[in-house]
RNA sequence: UUGGCUAUUCGCUCUAUCGCUAUUCCGCUUUUGUGGAAGAGAGGAAAGUCGGGACAACGCAGGACGCCAUACUUCCUAACAGGAAGGUAUUUCGUGCAAACGGAAUAACAGCUAGUGCAACAGAAAGUAUUCCGCCUAAGAUUGUUUUCGAACAGUACGGUAAGGGUGAAAUCGUGGAGUAAGAGCCCACGCCUGUUUAUGCGAAUAAACUUGAGGUAAACCUUAUGGGUUGUAAGACCAAAUAUACCGGGAAUUUUUUGCUUCGGCAAGAAUAGAGGCUUGUCCGGCCAAUCCCGGAGGGUAGGUUGCUAGAGCUUCGGAGCGAUUCGUAGCCCAGAUAAAUGAUAGAGGUUCUACUUAGUAGAAAACAGAAUCCCGCUUAUAGAAUAGCCAAAAAU
RNA sequence: UGACCCAUGGUGUAACUGGCAACACGUUUGAUUUUGGUUCAAAAGAGUCCAGGUUCGAGCCCUGGUGGGUCAA
């Protein structure tokens, strides 16, 4: 099923501060993705937090919009990734920061999304 | 009919599939987790954080001052810098010969007759007025001439004069008359304005009579009246986990210490508790502040969860009170509660607007401003488009 | 979420208690020099973030907005 609860997101403070201190990142414009591999810990094999930074959408509501977008392609488009690491024996947590400065449809966001995916299931 | 302004209301709808957030019910397992079902899930401004409350914590009691806010009147409200009704002033439109009346808009609309201050440049003078130009020579002063030695005539300003000129944003009430040597609210009439009294009104005020003649500026200091303690839900409360012992509070018991004498029980003298200093809402008054033991808190560390948290100055219907803001009663309803941040995506159908084709259908396009974070009431700002009412302007028809 | 500050030539700052917006650096032109720099002489460059209001007169006072920044954790 393609869900996404509240174990799937990244929501404490340490573990984020971990991520940006010592994850790896690369480009994939419009986003800029970090992740952190490690062993496998808990229920969930992934934690995912997504960002829009506010210099470039002042207005709320444009940042609120994109990091829905952003979030439904990942829904939808994750099942792969989260089977290879499950394999693996494995847990990775991953953060992705919207870079670009004007909002894409729906369409490019998920074929981004695609791609990003794919490049970090041939890292695992 | 079109356009503008003001006020009020609304600000896309429905279906399917896949998700997210919490709630209720059922099943399985049962600390909890998991599966299914049900109905619910951003706004008129959620924004700005500009007023005002609710709620909470803090101060060692209390008082004075300071500081801040408000400022025509009455009413409404939990409260407000909000609202309603009314008054006054200004602007504007209409009617009218005019006076005036009516409509609309705007107003930080208390007090310079409490005190202090300020007014560049220009100008004589910017505030107890004053003589730069001008005007006058009546009285007094002074110069000259004449002289019947009483004075007369002609000048003058160091005399009189604020009517006129010029300067300026502003020049000591305005217009007309009387008056005078020339002039002046010096006097008179009308007007404006200040105060008092009377009448009407709850009141701001209005009207009449008498009176006064006094420049501007309070979004200058200030005065008067009224109100305000300060800080804010990241306030605060609780649980779990964790634990060296600085520091603080409360209680208990005593005074303590130095030197000299001694019969070792005490006695005598001095010092400390005074002052200074520190703490206490912005200041002052005022208040509190030595050491030992016990109890409690706290610091450090760990960085999680619960609560506060959403049933309320709540929404809707009907009826009453009031010009109105608003309020009273009755009946019904439950309407977001997230926490590195839920309220989304895709597809289809419909409605609205615009454009094109063409003549009532087809095709295409568009849909603003904007996202809860303790909660309410207001204000301000942003806003595609739609509806209703009032006013104004233009055009057309009758 | 709450509290607060700032905005003036291209840049950095002034402007007392409302009265001609000033200074430095930079820029341009000329002189000096074989040329450049230094130095000297001159010139241009703003109407004070925006919109209203008070005032005879606002950079300054008041109101509303815009943009930027600081603090509390």
């Amino acid at each position: 099923m393609n869900t996404f609860k509240k174990e799937e997101r990244l929501n404490s403070k340490k573990t984020i501060q971990c991520l940006f201190a010592s994850g790896k990142s690369f480009f994939n414009y419009p986003f800029k993705v970090y992740y952190l591999l490690s062993d496998a810990n808990s229920s969930t094999s992934t934690a995912i937090l997504f960002s829009v930074g506010k210099r470039q959408f002042k207005k709320a509501v444009d940042r609120n919009k994109l990091k829905r977008l952003c979030r439904e392609a990942y829904r939808l488009n994750k099942s792969a990734l989260i089977k290879k690491i499950k394999e693996k024996e494995k847990h990775m947590d991953i953060a992705v920061v919207f870079v670009g400065k004007s909002i894409p449809e729906y369409k490019e966001i998920e074929q981004k999304t695609k791609k990003y995916l794919e490049h970090l299931s041939s890292i695992v």
